[in-house]
DNA sequence: TAGCATTTGTGAATGAATTCACAATCGTTA
DNA sequence: TAACGATTGTGAATTCATTCACAAATGCTA
């Protein structure tokens, strides 16, 4: 057989939808489950069984026609996919309100993000231990990221020092970056960035509440 | 003139750009900018001008033709259309890490969020307090929700347990719920239920890492 | 081993979102 | 007040994402 190389663009929607398959086959495999079809999986996360196989198409085939999906297998092949078979080196800037609040988060080691440095600019803080790991001085920021060789660095300073912190990130020759500061940080395309923008949800939540109230999923609009 | 009612469904990228947009108006505003034309709008948030005039089109005119649109204007327009105008009550259950930065976080209150009562199970939580927030008896839920008037329930607690606690949310007849537990929860189709992901994002960064270093936005696929 | 009930994998069809492209309209200037 | 450069608002075209629908496989049973 020849095989030969295609390319296909794989949507965002289609990664997120991943982690979610991640998440409910963690659970099934909790739960013993030895194979699930793609109707079950759809369920679990609100989703169509077309999707699910669709979205599972686009990187081979692994199910049985007439079974379903091997719950254990497929979980592996996922986390292959998404880069979760492993431990990424993580770093985390601004041990604040938030920043205190991922530090503390167990969940994250568990699915293979360890946050291996957490930067500060308060002498307060500096030197300090959060969770059992030692507060850097932002000052050392290359050092420190190249020392412990961060592949992913977390943004939780105020929006105002953002984009001086990122240039400086991006200047130490990180190429993932995720931010919760509330402003569109300018990086390099060779350079991922995303950004969780908690406010958003709340607004759209506060849309909902004001416009959707009855007719779901419409507004009124005004037609001369 | 003959003025009909017409409905239109609006995406929900557009609301969420809407929320975009919104920033930017709030920093033009800052900047002492009376008006904006939908490029420089577009160019601050990386989106196109057509969608910014798009996406505005969905709910008005609000520009004029040859200037822009007008910033202070178009920011209350949009606040109206997300009703932003306006105080929200906000309830939050679990002050544990997530919710404690979430508490902590002033910019909620400055966009109209105003956190009234903080809910824990915990008994040493209970009736201490946090950023001038006593913290209440998660048994007291329903009349604690009622008699502050809640319209808005953040959810903060354990994975294992926020499908219970949302069933109470529920029942005490809370229609918006934020939900930070990384679980698909269910609620009547009547109850705006919105996620926030933050292993999604994190994933999002694994995976670009994984398979886009060389080919951006392409995955190979073995093909026979 | 044949027949049946299931469920995958995937082209084709449909639906949704984005971008294009341009007439309409404004402010400005001479 | 006429001519001009700028920019909106919006149908139409295009691109992208989801859903449909069914042939191809599989396990199971008798
Ligand atoms: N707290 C939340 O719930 C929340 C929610 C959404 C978004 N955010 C965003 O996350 C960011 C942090 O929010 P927060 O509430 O944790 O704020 P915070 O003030 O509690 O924490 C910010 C931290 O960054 C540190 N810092 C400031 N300048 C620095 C610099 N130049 N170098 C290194 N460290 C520096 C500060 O010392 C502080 O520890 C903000 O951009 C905020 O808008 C926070
Ligand atoms: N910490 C993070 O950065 C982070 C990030 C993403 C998601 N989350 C999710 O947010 C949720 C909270 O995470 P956390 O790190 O803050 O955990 P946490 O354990 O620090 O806090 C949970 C809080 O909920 C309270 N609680 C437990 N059961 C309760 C009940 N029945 N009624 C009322 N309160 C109850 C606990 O007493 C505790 O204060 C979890 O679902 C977690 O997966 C957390």
């Amino acid at each position: 057989m020849a095989a030969s190389n295609s390319r296909k663009k794989i949507s965002e929607s289609t990664i997120h939808r991943l982690s979610l398959y991640y998440r409910v086959l963690s659970v099934l495999e909790k739960e013993n489950h030895q194979t699930v079809s793609s109707r079950e999986l759809a369920k679990r996360e609100k989703l169509t069984p077309a999707q699910v196989r669709k979205d599972l198409s686009f990187f081979g085939s692994f199910g049985t026609r007439g079974l379903g999906y091997p719950v254990s297998e497929l979980k592996k092949q996922i986390g292959d996919i998404l880069g979760l078979n492993r431990l990424w080196n993580v770093a985390l800037i601004g041990v604040g309100n938030i920043g205190s609040a991922l530090v503390g988060y167990k969940e994250f080691l568990r699915q293979g993000f360890r946050i291996r440095v957490i930067f500060d600019n308060d002498q307060r803080k500096i030197g300090s231990n959060h969770k059992g790991i030692k507060v850097s001085d932002i000052r050392n920021l290359e050092r420190d990221l190249r020392e412990n060789n961060i592949e992913i660095v977390v943004i939780a300073v105020p929006a105002t020092v953002a984009q001086y912190i990122v240039d400086d990130v991006v200047h130490a020759g990180i190429k993932a970056i995720l931010n919760f500061a509330p402003v569109n940080l300018k990086v390099p395309s060779d350079v991922f960035l995303r950004n969780e923008n908690m406010s958003m949800e709340l607004e759209y939540l506060s849309f909902a509440l004001s416009n959707l109230q009855n007719g779901r999923g419409t507004i009124k609009k005004e037609v001369s």
